[in-house]
DNA sequence: CATATGTCCTGAGAGC
DNA sequence: TGCTCTCAGGACATAT
């Protein structure tokens, strides 16, 4: 599942072939599958982008984006199981979108694959980009942030603190296997009201939060025992060997090697901790 | 307004 | 063996 750290290595990867390239075709590919959301429809995003230089590649919060010479972005949402590839996918099937590029280079055109087909592709214009970016829809990136904003953040809502860290209006970047990864090096039981966390406690999700993703990025992001996730040359990342409580019900904690990693669920989704480093209660 | 739940989708795994 | 059922979760829509 792309969170910030994969979206990160996404767009590492394809920068130094993608940038500066001419945009030669865009089309829809794989079979069988429904059609991926796209919008606008195809026939006005090639419309728009065939021949225009790619000015930029970057990431915001978990989506990647080629910005165009034009100003127009293509904003892509990969999701639960999206991927960018820049050749070899895990199966033909489930390609959707090619960007071909014009010249010839060790990488000529860049996909986007997804399995299940929930992911999202967009060509926005300058002023939908910008609404986007800084229309107050996402918080602050989860890499940039400073501890000032997470406090801030955290003490305007009374949700879990593990929930509100999905938030992507609260912070961006942060999604379900992180937020537990994050919780457990700061030592915060993730059912602590947001609102009550101290300035201490905030400030310690705050480093957490940086330390974490960092090393994701470092070890280019997890792929799970469902294989979905791949760099962008169909490779594992590698972060899932570091998880610390993440899918590790059962296990010893990494930290104490005392008590074993619980699971519990918080708003339909699954949150990994040690009761005994992540109590409530500290002494 | 804040918070909670339902929906999309496919493949893996369980259970009969 | 082969079927049906449940589960996984990012972002958005709808309900309370």
């Amino acid at each position: 599942m792309p969170e910030l750290p994969e979206v990160e290595t996404m767009v590492r990867g394809i920068r130094p072939f993608v940038e500066g390239r001419t945009i030669a075709a865009v089309r829809v590919c794989g079979c069988r599958c429904r059609p991926i959301t796209l919008f606008p429809g195809l026939k006005s995003m090639a419309r728009r982008s065939v021949g225009r230089h790619v000015a930029a590649v970057r990431r915001i919060a978990k989506r990647v984006v080629m910005e165009l010479d034009s100003g127009d972005a293509f904003v892509i949402e990969p999701r639960m199981t999206g991927l960018m590839l820049l050749h070899d996918p895990p199966d033909p099937e489930h390609l959707r979108i090619e960007w071909r590029f014009a010249g010839r280079r060790e990488f000529n055109s860049v996909w986007f694959w997804d399995r299940r087909g929930l992911g999202t592709v967009r060509l926005l214009t300058a002023v939908e980009f910008a609404e986007l970016s800084g229309g107050g829809l996402l918080g602050p990136d989860a890499l940039t942030m400073t501890a000032n904003d997470l406090r801030e953040r955290m003490a305007a809502t009374r949700r879990p603190v593990k929930v509100a860290l999905l938030d992507q209006r609260l912070v961006a970047g942060i999604g379900n296997l992180y937020a537990s990864e994050i919780l457990h090096v700061a030592r915060i039981h993730p059912a602590v009201p947001a609102a009550r966390l101290t300035a201490p406690q905030a400030d310690r999700i705050h480093a957490a939060t940086r330390l974490v993703l960092e090393d994701a990025i470092r070890h280019e992001g997890s792929t799970l025992g469902d294989g979905t996730y791949r760099n962008v040359l169909n490779q594992n990342g590698g972060y899932q060997n570091s998880h610390r409580v993440y899918d590790r019900a059962d296990e010893p904690c990494p930290t104490c090697r005392r008590a074993k990693v619980i699971r519990i669920v918080q708003a339909q989704r699954s949150t990994f901790f040690c009761p005994v480093c992540q109590r409530k209660r500290q002494h």
